[in-house]
DNA sequence: ATGAAAGCGCTAACAA
DNA sequence: TTGTTAGCGCTTTCAT
């Protein structure tokens, strides 16, 4: 292996020097400078950044924890997208990206806690919280720095990217309501997810503003977002009265329910009327096509992997929770066809 | 930072035991172990792994390159697919993952050289390679670790995965042949891409096995899997004759085709029938079901990942190319509906 | 069974 | 402007 000795013997002048060279340094005269760019280039030298990383304390890495399975989490254009939006920074900023995926939320968090502890990251950005969240919690007690994309339980703290989700579950169903339906079931995510319970306050809330009451059979929770839709589905069509609208979390469950409608020979959106939740990029192609909440996910990983950086970079972020807002997509799952800002 | 040092003062050994209680080298006596364990635990003690990869000179990290724009490889469930695969495997081997990601391929291949070069990484997992790839070239030039998951073009040393291509588009052109089709389009991909080249050689293979000739009018080669499928298919529908069946190289262009084709008041397949690649999750939900080729996206993913850990293990790969076989799932598209394996 | 010492490749005081 | 020196936190001979 090449080493800076071995470029400064060629260039005849010290370790210290070439590593000025590295990092172009003015106190360098041009003349060694070339010399020494010489040399490096001659003997194809580059600088091991796992020496460099241990002097300065610092990978310039950042860890991405999925938050889920591996599994369920790669097959989710989420997290396709919002991986697109933090590496779009770290390219930039010229940290690199780790990956850390587990088959289960306990050793994935074991795994990340370790990524941080061993100095492998400088930094995590953690995808989605839960409740009571046992990762963000040792994270906190051993201060290393974390940023999450959704809203973290209790305590307000932490460095947070979220969407509206309240706002934006609130703005489907009274769309729903608004429409005449008064059975809206729910075709909620697993409940230990904060971005469910998020969901489930603003479907709540639209009820209140309409004078219902809710009713909690309406209300189920898939423990899978990929599997569970159609399970579900047919369980709520099962229910009598019937509902005239469902209210799904996320549009991966979608899939499963329209198969669930149509299986139960009801038409979508003349028996039964459905609002997603994602806008992930088959749910056009579905038809009908599907009326959804479109977040801006690509976005949201941006605005997290800013503000990892600025906060390992001791810069002041303020505020350290960002909302970003979403929309509702009407298309026509619901009947109707027009575009409505929440 | 809590270091060797400060525990091996609070055990009362020196840094060499705790570092040989942390490989649990047997030269060690249980007491002392004990000991030292316990002084590690109180001062929340965890192994830096930049020193110990700077003294082992391996950073158990492996680089993974998209091989494509960040932009349109994200959207591709392909690499998510495969990314998954990938990181099964390392999850198991104790590597972590570290991606490569850029507008370009050039700024990608360029992160990518540097990634190793710098060792960050001990080896590298190409996804797709190109005619006269460069940074293929490049890695062999500078014997750094890699597998590449496709066929490298030319030369046979390098470590890589790959479909059956050829013998996939072969039979998915087959089968349209085999319907009485005589005017086959195809849709393909950029031609720069090697696992594209093998796909047209297939096209042809049928064409030849049916006595018929072909005619390049017929075929055209995408720039974009994700934009550039309308445009193309609008392109071929203007021909006269105008083509009974479009073979199209992923699934991800079907979406246009489909566009395209209901646009010019076609019906699929009454009027004109279509094959798919990729068996993209979506392809399912589309009206109708497409026929397209299901190929071991995961099985890939594994592969490739155990390879190029054999390899950095020293291992022998016997043969160091592999070949998973695809399979031609019949829907609806071309107006049949069965399974056959290719 | 354990310790002392050297060194991985780099950077950064401190000198000169 | 450049060189000398002392580490970063760890592993690994070589002693004892």
């Amino acid at each position: 292996m090449v080493t800076i000795k071995d470029v400064a013997r060629m260039a005849k002048v010290s370790p210290s020097t070439v590593s000025r060279v590295i990092s172009d340094s003015k106190s360098i005269s041009e003349p060694t400078k070339e010399r020494v760019r010489a040399a490096m280039k001659e003997l194809g030298y580059h600088p091991n950044v796992i020496a460099r990383s241990l002097i300065r304390r610092s990978s310039q890495a950042l860890g991405v924890v999925l938050s889920r399975s591996a599994e369920s989490a790669f097959s989710n254009p989420f997290f396709a997208e919002i991986l697109r939006g933090i590496s779009k920074v770290t390219q930039r900023c010229q940290y690199s990206l780790v990956l850390a995926t587990a088959e289960n939320y306990k050793e994935e968090a074991r795994q990340c806690l370790q990524m941080v502890m061993e100095r492998r990251v400088d930094g995590v950005i953690i995808l989605a919280s839960r409740v009571n969240d046992q990762l963000i919690e040792n994270l906190s007690e051993t201060e290393h720095p974390f940023v999450v994309v959704g809203r973290v339980d209790g305590d307000q703290h932490h460095y947070a990217v979220n969407n509206d989700n309240i706002q934006a579950a609130y703005s489907a169903v009274r769309h729903l309501l608004n429409l005449g339906h008064k059975k809206v079931a729910f075709l909620n995510g697993p409940v230990e997810y904060t971005f469910c319970q998020d969901r489930y306050q603003g479907y709540v809330m639209a009820f209140r503003e309409f004078g219902l009451t809710v009713d909690e059979r309406y209300i189920c929770h898939a423990e899978n977002l990929h599997a569970d839709g159609y399970k579900y589905s047919q369980q709520l069509l099962q229910l009598k009265p019937q509902p005239t609208a469902i209210f799904v979390a996320d549009d991966l469950m979608v899939i499963g329910a329209y198969r669930a409608i149509k299986e139960a020979k009801l038409v979508i959106p003349d028996d039964i009327a459905v609002v997603g939740f994602n806008d992930d990029a088959f749910t056009n192609l579905l038809d009908p096509p599907l009326t959804t909440i479109r977040i801006p996910i690509y976005e949201m990983g941006k605005a997290a992997a800013e503000t990892i950086i600025a906060v390992l970079n001791g810069d002041q972020v303020i505020p350290p929770q960002r909302i970003l807002s979403s929309e509702l997509l009407i298309r026509d799952s619901c009947g109707a066809k027009r575009l409505v800002r929440v």
